[in-house]
DNA sequence: CGACACATGTAACACGTTACATGATTTG
DNA sequence: CAAATCATGTAACGTGTTACATGTGTCG
């Protein structure tokens, strides 16, 4: 969605490639670092949209700026207003691997929990430390963006822990060892 | 993550490919609806790097069926040992509109927060719907998948709500009527 | 001078998504 | 028979990501 948030950003006012890409980043913090170079190919795919407009020419200083267009700033509202649907996001990969877990042959589920558990805590750990030093420089969004990826990390680890009870209070039928021997079946 | 999710499925044995769009949309539910047309591209691009090989001729049913190679099959055991880092996800659209909804004049943070709120209540109602639906049909899997997101929206309304009363707290300088006089000079 | 940051852009690729085309089989 | 489902595939597009190419200016 960087899309959106070029647009956004050029509703603050005219501005050139670089400085989106720093006014960005100063936004959601070095959380998302945004590559350059898609500030370039994102703002011509807005042009040719009709969503911006930028002069043609660089100025003195060898910059191009970009604008709003009518139809930018009409989308700008609709992003705004709109909001953000569960059916719209991404599949989400620590999901989709955990219940295929459950069903693979040769794989411990609970071992692949326990994995992502201690990465997820350690992520945790990572973000309060960062969410620390960014409170003195009392930038908002950014915070806010941190405080947003922790309440996700903390849910991410309840759900590990559930997901823990939930499969050691069924199963005993599904044992690594159980899945090694189905599993030379299954391949051959 | 539909790529990791084939090559699980075809841990389990060989499959062709609209048995694996059954198979995957059975672990996952109706959660992710998977177009059949994915699994192919999908696979053709598997069977290009080596990580799968399909039986070139259609069956007697018409049907082509894929199995791992050896390299797929360490890729899944890569893929599953391996923890889903959070540096590697997608940028969050809903965090990036909040942070850009605080300084983009025009638009009133609070009004955003609240709609997207409104929006995550009724997600967090459906799912639980769901949930119930799928506690009789009784799989695991997909029970999971669905866990997953009531955790996630419910840490979404906790995080609005942490937005809401952060907000509040601090700027008087930032209301709708000083966005909307600043909103004009900003545009022209 | 040489290295580094600024500034613009292009090319290639991965992945997801949708729509379309084609044929076989089943079923009301 | 006609419609729906099964089954395979292709083409086109949007977005994100990386790497590369080019030139200017600055600073040790």
């Amino acid at each position: 969605m960087v899309r959106n948030g070029l647009l956004a950003l050029l509703a603050r006012g005219p501005m050139y490639g670089y400085q989106l890409r720093h006014e960005f980043e100063a936004s959601t913090g070095a959380t998302w670092p945004l590559n350059v170079g898609q500030v370039y190919s994102t703002l011509s795919r807005l042009e040719r949209d009709g969503l911006v407009a930028g002069d043609g020419a660089p100025d003195t200083d060898g910059r191009v700026t970009y604008r709003l267009t009518d139809s930018g700033r009409a989308e700008v509202a609709r992003w705004f207003t709109t909001p953000v649907m569960r059916e719209g996001r991404p599949r989400d990969e620590l999901a989709i691997k955990i219940a295929m877990a459950l069903t693979t042959p040769g794989v411990d589920p609970h071992a692949v929990v326990q994995t992502q558990r201690t990465a997820t805590l350690r992520s945790l750990q990572d973000l309060t430390r960062l969410k620390a030093s960014a409170d003195e420089v009392a930038d908002q969004a950014w915070l806010l963006v941190l405080e947003s990826m922790l309440f996700q990390a903390e849910a991410e680890v309840r759900w590990l822990d559930h997901c823990e009870t939930r499969m050691t209070a069924l199963p005993a039928q599904r044992t690594a060892a159980a899945d090694a021997a189905r599993s030379e079946e299954a391949v051959r």
